[in-house]
DNA sequence: CTGTATCCGTGTTGATACTG
DNA sequence: CAGTATCAACACGGATACAG
C-alpha cells in the first residue's frame, strides 16, 4: 500500500523552502528570517561593527547575530569589510542591492505602526529613530523649509537635512547644524510623535536642545504617527 | 559575586520578542512569521477558502495554515467570514488594513527578483502570477494602451485592465475581454518574463490564446523582470 | 574588544494521520 | 472539504568558553 511514496522526492537534503517562484516568497527567504530585516535596518545608515549591531538590537544573542550576518552575506545583501590599518576592524555594510530594500523597511514600519499592538516604550535604537524620520515625515508639511538638524546619542551623531521638499538622514558630525537634539531615542519619540513640548523633556533632564530652537520645534512638527486602527 | 543578576528581568512569561519600538520590528512580528506574508499574498485578490489557500501554497501544511490564519486574524490583518446560505462556507479575507500591505508584498517581490537565487521553475500560483503583473509592469510602456485581458487557470478566471497609464488586476469573469490567455501560470511566466513567443507555447499545447492576438502580444510586452545582479 | 563555537532547554515547524 | 492531533526534527536564544 505504501509503494515508496517518498522515493521520488527530489532531494530531501533541502531545508524548509517555500517552493514558490513568486518574488515575494524569495524575498521572505532572503530577509524573512527572524532578526534579518532589523539587522538590515541597523545597516541602512552606514557600516556597523558587530558590537554596534548588538547595541542597536539588545535582544539578539551573539550566535544568532553571527548566523544572520552569514546568511545575509551569502545572499549578497551584506558585505563584510576590513577597515584599513590602523583601524583594522571588521565592519558589516549593505551591498548596493541590499541598500535598495530601504523602501521595504520603511514601508513595513509605516504600515505596522497603525496596529494597536505598537508599544513605544520599548527600546529604540538611534538608527531606528533616524529612519523613523524618513518613515513618518508628512511630505506636505515640508513646504520650503530648509533645516540642518543634528542629533547626539552619546558618542554617536546624526544629521537630518530638510531641503527642496525632501528630507535626508545620515550619520555625520554636527558642525554647522541649525540646532542639535541631545537625548535618548525614546525621549525624542515623545517629542516627535508624542508631541510633548521640548520644555517638558528639558525640565526632566531627558533632553538638551541647542541652537535655533524655533527651527528645531518647527522641524519636530514635520512628523506624525499614522492613524491608529480601532 | 552573582548577586541575583536576573531577578529584575520583568516578565519571563513573554515569548520571544524583538523588544523594539521600531515599526519595522512590529511589522516583522505581524507578518514576518514563516508563510504569513504569502498567505496575505493569496488573499490580496479577494476572499479565499482554506483549500484554495492550500492550493496556492502547496508546500504549507494544514496545521501551519491554521495557526497562521489564527495569528493573522488576532492581529487584525485577516477576517474570517461565513458566506450566507446556501453557500454557507467559511472564507478568509483581508481587513482594509491588511489590504494596505499590498505595496509591501509587491515591493519585496520586485526587490528580491534581482537575486541570482530566483528559480522560475518552481510552483507559481494564479494569484502570484496576476500580482506579478502589478509588480513588474514597466509604467513607461503603458502609454495610452487600453486593454482588457482575461486569464483562465482551470476553473478560475482573472481580469487585467490597462487604461489611463495604469493596470488593475482582479478576479472576475471573462465577458467582454479583448483577449484571453488560457494556460498554467508557469507557462505564462515564459511569455511575460521569458519573452518566448506565444506560438511556441501554443504549439506545445501549453497555451491557448483567443481574441485579439495583436493586443494580447502588445500587453505581454508591458512587463519585464528586474535586472539581475552579478 | 570582536567575534566564533558548543551545549542545552524550549518553542516552532512540518509530515502524517485522523475527525467532523 | 476543513480543519485537529500527534510527534519528530529543527531553530531559537541563553550561557559559556574560547580565539584573534
Amino acid at each position: 500500500m505504501e509503494l515508496e511514496k517518498i522515493t521520488n522526492t527530489p532531494d530531501k537534503t533541502e531545508k524548509r523552502r517555500y517552493d514558490d517562484a513568486c518574488g515575494t516568497a524569495l524575498g521572505m527567504e532572503l530577509v524573512g528570517e527572524r532578526w534579518s530585516l532589523l539587522i538590515v535596518r541597523e545597516l541602512l545608515l552606514g557600516p556597523r561593527r558587530f558590537g554596534e549591531l548588538r547595541a542597536g538590537l539588545p535582544a539578539i544573542s551573539a550566535n544568532i547575530l553571527t548566523q544572520r550576518l552569514e546568511s545575509l552575506e551569502a545572499a549578497g545583501i551584506v558585505a563584510r569589510r576590513k577597515l584599513p590599518p590602523p583601524a583594522s576592524v571588521q565592519v558589516y555594510e549593505l551591498t548596493p542591492w541590499g541598500a535598495e530594500c530601504e523602501p521595504i523597511v520603511l514601508g513595513i514600519g509605516r504600515w505596522a505602526l497603525r496596529s494597536p499592538a505598537h508599544d513605544p516604550t520599548l527600546n529604540f535604537s538611534p538608527v531606528a529613530l533616524m529612519l523613523s524620520l524618513k518613515m513618518l515625515v508628512v511630505p506636505e508639511r515640508l513646504g520650503d523649509l530648509r533645516a540642518a538638524i543634528g542629533f547626539r546619542f552619546g558618542a554617536e551623531t546624526y544629521v537630518a537635512q530638510v531641503a527642496d521638499g525632501k528630507i535626508t538622514v545620515a550619520r555625520g558630525d554636527l558642525a554647522g547644524m541649525d540646532a542639535v537634539f541631545d537625548a535618548a531615542p525614546n525621549a525624542l519619540l515623545r517629542i516627535f510623535y508624542g508631541k510633548r513640548p521640548v520644555e517638558e523633556l528639558e525640565a526632566s533632564g531627558a533632553l538638551r536642545l541647542s541652537g535655533d530652537r524655533v527651527r528645531a520645534i518647527r522641524f519636530a512638527g514635520l512628523f506624525s504617527l499614522p492613524e491608529k486602527l480601532a
